[in-house]
DNA sequence: TCAAAAGTGTTCGGCATACACCCATGG
DNA sequence: CCATGGGTGTATGCCGAACACTTTTGA
């Protein structure tokens, strides 16, 4: 028992939520808990924090740990202090989203204190421990509103993508549906979505694959708040 | 030393940012640190979390301790946790936003480990304790997203208020100007700012005196979210 | 009567919405 | 040739931006 305070401390956690999309709907990474407390229930990945790590390396450490993803982008949520929160003792934990091609982890491994790691439906999923479920209340919230403003979609989609599933994620996220027509006339307005010349091969009318111009839309935000 | 701990845990502060309004700019609420470190230096109101309470329990309680300011609204920014951000140990911080009558606060007490509390404008600051000008950049582009949605400069202003305080908000808080009558227009479009038949003495021409009503605002809200 | 500040209406362009027909592919 | 899914254009309404003169008060 080394560490000692003249005052007492909370333990402090980290935990990720982390969003991928399959094609149809947004789907959230979960660790099956491997030790007490709420073992065999499934959790955020995420973990105790070190002491020679900001709460972001920590967060990306715990991911890695656990599901095998890294270098990859988060982005803090907030933290979440509830008192009774934790069973063992007072934890604090300082949660982060982070948007993901799901396609390059079709497998996700379990490791070290998790058992096992697979993708959920936001729709379908399993009671969570801790306090996880409104946490992830909070998430979807924070991912309603920044799908209007900034283009997290693209970090959710391949390399190159069709239209038809740029709508997909604004309706699974946003829950409404859209036109057809006017979304992709409000997307190529953008003007930093561009055809690459490829078409999709699928069931009916193959349709045009899209790309992300990052700089582009560097160029239009800046260009925005100079105005 | 009575507080011993199997694994390290850092400690924990939060810290309050109070937004406030005198007539022509935005002013941020400060204390003068009472003790080490950073003794004598300006910086957020805050303190160590207790271990009954929430952060943001915590962070009010350090606001009333410092600055005898009570029963207020805060809302969570984020934690900050950069490993050397306090020269004493490892300490992370949960930070708290809060939008104030300035008006209510004109003589605002210090005590406890303040010094001396005063409200600064946003453009003239003193040099701030610990990482707190970071913290308040990430405040300031957090209220320039969020007043955008949000009737946030109505907790700002008084009871009633006139269109050219609300104008001067926004202007203070986007820095940029709003022509007088397109400013109008929408304001009283919106349906939730009712003149109240007063007026206010002024210099030139009497302004017309408004209020904020909350309970149409929230109607407005639900409508929106239905579409 | 002058200075200071506030009230107000019209025009225009752009963006969101509604809406339907034709086209490319695979089976 | 048919089922499936994708591509595209036009009309309309609303909201935001530009813009100037008149009115009320205090000094």
């Amino acid at each position: 028992m080394p560490y000692t305070y003249k005052y007492p401390h909370p333990a402090v956690t980290t935990d990720c939520i982390v969003f991928g999309f399959d094609g149809t709907g947004l789907n959230i990474l979960l660790i099956k808990r491997g030790i007490e407390p709420y073992k065999d229930c499934w959790a955020f990945p995420g973990g105790f924090l070190n002491m020679d790590e900001t709460a972001e390396e920590g967060a990306l450490r715990e991911l890695h740990e656990e599901t095998g993803i890294e270098e990859i982008y988060v982005e803090q949520l907030q933290a979440f202090t509830k008192v009774d929160r934790d069973p063992r003792e007072r934890v604090i934990t300082i949660a982060f989203t982070a948007f993901v091609r799901q396609e390059d982890y079709g497998y996700v491994k379990g490791g070290d204190d998790a058992k096992e790691a697979k993708w959920f439906s936001v729709n379908e999923l399993p009671p969570l421990a801790f306090d996880h479920e409104e946490i992830l209340k909070i998430a979807l919230e924070r991912l309603r509103n920044k799908i209007r403003l900034e283009p997290i979609a693209f970090h959710l989609l391949n390399k190159t993508f069709t239209m038809t599933q740029v709508q997909s994620i604004y309706e699974a996220v946003l829950e409404q549906k859209y036109d057809r027509r006017n979304f992709h006339k409000k997307m190529t307005a953008l003007g930093y979505i561009i055809p690459t010349g490829d078409k999709q091969t699928a069931n009916g009318r193959p349709g045009i694959l899209y790309s992300f111009d990052e700089e582009k839309y560097n160029e239009e935000v800046s260009k925005r708040s100079a105005i």
